[in-house]
DNA sequence: TGGTACATGTAACATGTTACATGATTAG
DNA sequence: CTAATCATGTAACATGTTACATGTACCA
């Protein structure tokens, strides 16, 4: 029952499990689909946290059922725990990009090479931007506008996607090669 | 002397010594002027992958200077290992921003406390972009343009903070806490 | 009845972070 | 002479990733 501060992982599935309990799985595809945007986690990492978490008091371990799923409740000392994880001012984010290191030796790639490996990962990106395009009317549609926290972490992948497809945009040709990705998805 | 690829550290140190010897506190400073925008590495970590990349090969170790400085020089063998490190597709990117963490689970925290977190991040943000900008005119009027790689990189940190700052700017109200900050270096 | 998705977990390793220990050199 | 900065490095630990092993239940 160590005392030192929660990490942001172990909190955010803290925080999941205010809403009741949940196993292993539920809690890897939740936090994949409300947090995953802006934060990444294994399958390992959420057992191993929950183990942890499990000896630290935080969460209790129900009964095993059918498909040996084993739903975890937090606790007293796990509500206090959040809590006092969500006191804390948050860390700087950290990004980082591959492609962007890749870039900055662009100098050691051949053109050609480049400019391809640039259009792929634009591509990935116009994809991404149309995915949360897509979840975002289909709350604003449905008339379920009603989480302004879920719905201010959405708005943020689609200014970042949004960002990031124009940045591609503005990329001088010799970079992204000449007269690529005849567009269709650019910003706004 | 393992034949794994390459982390992406370790290849962007590789790629700072094409241009010269360096020593582990130099290799530091490049980094992070150069490509700490967007990777983010700890001079504990440099001075680990030169080790391991000398007794690889990748590097060599130079005769230790005034300081100690020990400068390190790129072998054949580095080169090889970094070229083939460049011709990877890179992986994804990751953002771990904790305060959309704690934003999302907003739900949990006293509305002024989160208004107040939010005002000190937006302050951040717009302090970096600034610098951004100074230094991004800064290459401009001293007509030194040259190295279209570094710009672009330059570049995806200006669209990036201007897209987080457009962002905070578009909270609502109950989150972002009433009419604070009353601006003056918003986006364009 | 066979494949897919569900579900849990371990092992091994890679990467990243924090804290500390040690000393040289330089600037004031 | 002394404080700040430069410089290297180690130790301990936290976090993250990949690969694998094992088996269950559902559905076509």
């Amino acid at each position: 029952m160590s005392d030192r501060p929660l990490n942001a992982t172990a909190a955010s599935l803290l925080g999941f499990l205010h809403e009741g309990p949940l196993t292993g799985w539920d809690l890897v595809a939740t936090a994949q689909g409300r947090i995953g945007n802006f934060w990444s986690l294994t399958q390992s990492q959420v057992y191993r946290e929950l183990t942890a978490m499990a000896e630290a008091g935080l969460v209790a371990a129900g009964e095993r059922g059918p498909r040996d799923r084993r739903p975890y409740a937090i606790t007293a000392a796990g509500r206090a725990a959040f809590a006092s994880w969500a006191e804390r001012e948050p860390g700087p984010e950290s990004i980082r990009f591959p492609l962007l290191l890749t870039l900055a030796f662009g100098r050691h790639l051949p053109p050609g090479r480049l400019a391809a490996i640039v259009g792929r990962h634009r591509a990935a990106h116009a994809a991404r931007l149309a995915g949360y395009e897509r979840t975002r009317t289909a709350i604003e549609t449905a008339g379920m506008g009603d989480d302004p926290y879920a719905q201010a972490t959405l708005e943020f992948g689609v200014g970042y996607e949004r960002a990031v497809l124009a940045w591609f945009d503005r990329l001088p040709p010799a970079i992204r090669g000449a007269g690529e990705w005849p567009d269709g998805a650019a910003a706004e």
